[in-house]
DNA sequence: ACCTGAACACCGTTCAAGT
DNA sequence: ACCTGAACACCGTTCAAGT
C-alpha cells in the first residue's frame, strides 16, 4: 500500500521553476535577500540545495525570476480608465508591492532579458500613456520620471529604521535629542515640528510626490 | 639607516579608519559590492583581513562609512542661489556622485545612525527649501520627492545593460529583433521611433523628470 | 530526467597569540 | 595599541554517481 517514497503531510511536490521562485520569494520577503541561500532555499523546498539547479541555472537567473515574479503582481494600469487616473493607480500598486518585498527594490529584472511578466508591465503603462495622448518621446519622459520616483521612494520606505506610528515617534525622540542642534537646526525643526507631531507616517509622502508628477506630465502633455 | 620595517615603495601607511573606507570605496567602484570582501580589502590595503576589525565594527559599519563617504561628495546647494537654482546644482551633482559610484544606490546610510556628511548634507537641503519659503511640511514633501526621485532614476540608469550610444544602439537593435512586436507594440515603438534615433541618451531624461518636479514644487510653495 | 554526496574555492568573523 | 594565524561556520557551484 505504502508507496516506496512515503508522503509525508508537508512532504515535497515536483519540483520546477515556479515553485523554486516562489520559494525563493517568501524567505527573501522573510529575511531580506541575505537569507537567501541556495542551502536554505533548499530546506524550504525538502531537497538539496545541489537539485534547485536543476531548474535555475545559477543565483541571479533564480533573482531575476523572482524580480519577474513580483512585477507580475503589479496591477496593471486599466483600459477603462484615463491615462492619469490608470497610471495612479497602477503606481500606487507598484509602491505595495514594493512594500510587501523590500528587497525587490534593490534588484533589477537584469536589463538584458526581462522577463514576460516585466515586458508585458512595461509595454502597457508605455501604451497607457500613447493612448492618453502622449508622444513618444512624452511618454518615455512620462515612464521614466514616474517609475524613477517609485523606485526611489519604495527604497527610502525600505531603509527607514521605524514603520509604525509609535516606532516613529520613540525613534523620532531619540534622534532628536542626540542631534546637536545648532549644527544641524533644520533637520532638527523638521523632526521636532513634522516628524514628531501626531500622525506622521512617512508613507503619506508618496501620493503628494506622485501627484506633483502626474500634474506636471499633463502640462507636458498638453503643451505638445 | 634602514628601519626595521622596510618603507617599499607601494607599502603600507599606518592604518585608519578613513583610509580603510577609501579603499573599499575603490573596491566596490571597480567591481561592484560583490568585489568588497574583507579579504580582498586586506590585500588592497597591504594588510591581513583582520586587522580590518581594528578600525570598523564589521562589514555593515564598513559600507555605513562609505555611504557617509559618498555623501560628503555631493556638492551642498548654494547659499547665494534662490532655492531651485541651488537644488537643481546638488541634484545634479548627487546624480553624478551615484554614477561615480553605482553601488552606492542601493546602500543606505543606515537610517538609524546617519553620518556626519550625510546629516549636513540633508540639514542643508532642508535649510535651503525653508530659506526659499517652504513651510516645514512643505520642505518635508520636497525633499521626499526629489531624493526618491534623485534615487531611483540612478538606480535605472545603473541596471540599464548599456552605456554608450554605440553600445545603445546594438544593444537596441538586438533587443527590437527579438521582441515580438504583437505582444509588445508599444515597447517596440518606443524602441523603434526613440531609443534607436541618433543622439539617443537615457541620462538625458534625467533633467526632463528633475525640472517637472521642480516646477511643481514651485507651485506648491506658492500656493502654500 | 531529476536528485544527491562529496568536494572546491571562497566568505565574515572570533579569538588567542604575538609585537 | 595594533596586527596576525588558525579556526569556525558558513557560502555558490561543479561533478560524478545514483535512481
Amino acid at each position: 500500500m505504502a508507496s516506496p517514497r512515503r508522503t509525508a503531510p508537508g512532504t515535497r511536490l515536483r519540483l520546477s521553476r515556479d515553485r523554486v521562485i516562489e520559494a525563493a520569494v517568501r524567505l527573501a520577503d522573510a529575511g531580506g535577500l541575505d537569507a537567501l541561500t541556495m542551502r536554505r532555499l533548499g530546506e524550504e523546498l525538502n531537497v538539496e540545495a545541489m537539485s534547485i539547479y536543476n531548474h535555475v541555472a545559477n543565483k541571479e537567473d533564480l533573482i531575476n525570476g523572482m524580480a519577474d515574479a513580483v512585477f507580475g503582481e503589479i496591477e496593471l494600469p486599466s483600459h477603462s480608465d484615463d491615462w492619469k487616473t490608470a497610471i495612479r493607480k497602477r503606481s500606487i500598486s507598484f509602491r505595495e508591492v514594493l512594500a510587501r518585498h523590500p528587497w525587490a527594490t534593490t534588484v533589477r529584472d537584469s536589463g538584458a532579458n526581462p522577463g514576460a511578466a516585466t515586458l508585458r508591465h512595461h509595454d502597457r503603462v508605455i501604451g497607457t500613456f500613447r493612448n492618453g495622448g502622449f508622444s513618444v518621446a512624452a511618454a518615455a519622459h512620462a515612464f521614466s520620471a514616474v517609475d524613477s520616483y517609485i523606485y526611489g521612494f519604495a527604497m527610502q520606505e525600505k531603509s527607514l529604521p521605524f514603520t509604525t506610528p509609535e516606532e516613529v515617534a520613540a525613534m523620532a525622540e531619540i534622534m532628536l535629542a542626540q542631534l546637536p542642534r545648532s549644527e544641524y537646526p533644520y533637520l532638527a525643526e523638521l523632526t521636532a515640528d513634522y516628524v514628531l507631531k501626531p500622525g506622521y507616517f512617512y508613507g503619506d509622502e508618496f501620493l503628494v510626490g506622485l501627484d506633483l508628477i502626474l500634474d506636471g506630465l499633463e502640462a507636458m502633455r498638453n503643451a505638445s
